[in-house]
DNA sequence: CAAATACGTCAACAATGCTGCCGCAACGGC
DNA sequence: GCCGTTGCGGCAGCATTGTTGACGTATTTG
């Protein structure tokens, strides 16, 4: 594999350290400190939803369901509409989930008790016990990964994954830190 | 367009500390991060890509697409074959975003040198640019959130970065770093 | 009561992933 | 030079998950 630039396999600029770039050294710095982000969250995230995939492959669920069963457990009694907001994907999508889950007896619904038009989601005890497994797995990959960075790595992570979510999420999170004590 | 934040978006549960925690303090903290990592990631991947899809719709083209631009451009003269491994699709998925970026004159494909039977990719002057105006976007997102985090952050965000992803995508980006001198 | 809201549902479609199979050109060992 | 393997292309078909748009129904609210 030559490619013409000389560096093997990677290409892009280590012997042909374009020239007229002004400033060359540390711009080109911060260029490739992004773009190295850009691997890192495609990597990382993809390994990590990985994780859960065997079980789900084995219900014959995906990742739609596990998310869904994610924000419901962690928001009990939300309804249709807030996961909804909380998701970002239209409400036949999630219908498709839902049906599911509940059908299979995963999630339990309610009538709203101030307004007896929505339906109130939450987790049966089979619904917690597979969100359960799913969350064990990720969770392996995690604290694996926290025990090796160590705890000033994990809020340097933490600060900079909230800096790249926009203000809605940052605001949920907020909301959710708050709301429980 | 029902905004859905009428109501709480957080759900009831806060009102019950799941009283039967066994060493409930410690151990709900620990799983507490996890949980919250999990949102991070979902976040954060989700409005990173987002940034990008403006430009992608415009041209009818998808995350797929962006993709192996960004992988085709970190890697001039990639194989077919190293560039599905970086991506872990199937052939016949990537054969499809490829033939678009070919036809539309984004890819350049060359016969390999030592193999024949390779195609070499590489990015065309229009593939560049499309790429970087696709990268100016996610780098605009980035930066800012680097910005806020400060420099010890981002060097946690990495490792923690790392440290999730698997073994795999670690050793191609230690191949990446040693060839960026 | 009328308008707005929360939700369900149907039909159709798009992007991106998958499997399996076949074919061809080129490489490499014998 | 032959033959097995490899790198790649292509077809057919299917699943998941996302989309839009329209319509129905129960319920709340002005």
């Amino acid at each position: 594999m030559q490619d013409g630039r000389g560096a093997s396999m990677r290409g892009a600029g280590s012997a042909d350290p374009k020239p007229a770039q002004a400033g060359a050294g540390l711009l080109f710095l911060r260029e490739d400190e992004i773009r190295v982000a850009q691997d890192l969250l495609f990597f990382a995230y993809r390994d990590f939803t990985n994780a859960a995939d065997v079980i789900l492959d084995e219900l014959g669920l995906g990742r739609a369901h596990h998310r869904a069963l994610h924000y419901i457990g962690r928001n009990p009694g939300i309804t249709v509409s807030d996961l909804l907001a909380i998701l970002r994907i239209t409400k036949q999508s999630l219908a498709r989930v839902l049906s599911v889950l509940v059908e299979r007896g995963l999630v339990a619904q309610a009538p709203g008790t101030d307004d007896r038009r929505q339906r109130l989601l939450s987790l049966t005890t089979d619904g917690k016990a597979l969100e359960r497994r799913l969350f064990d797995r990720q969770r392996e990959r995690l604290t694996a990964a926290y025990r090796e960075a160590g705890a000033a790595a994990v809020d340097g992570f933490r600060r900079v994954m909230r800096g790249i979510m926009d203000n809605t999420a940052r605001a949920y999170m907020d909301g959710a830190e708050q709301a429980r004590p």
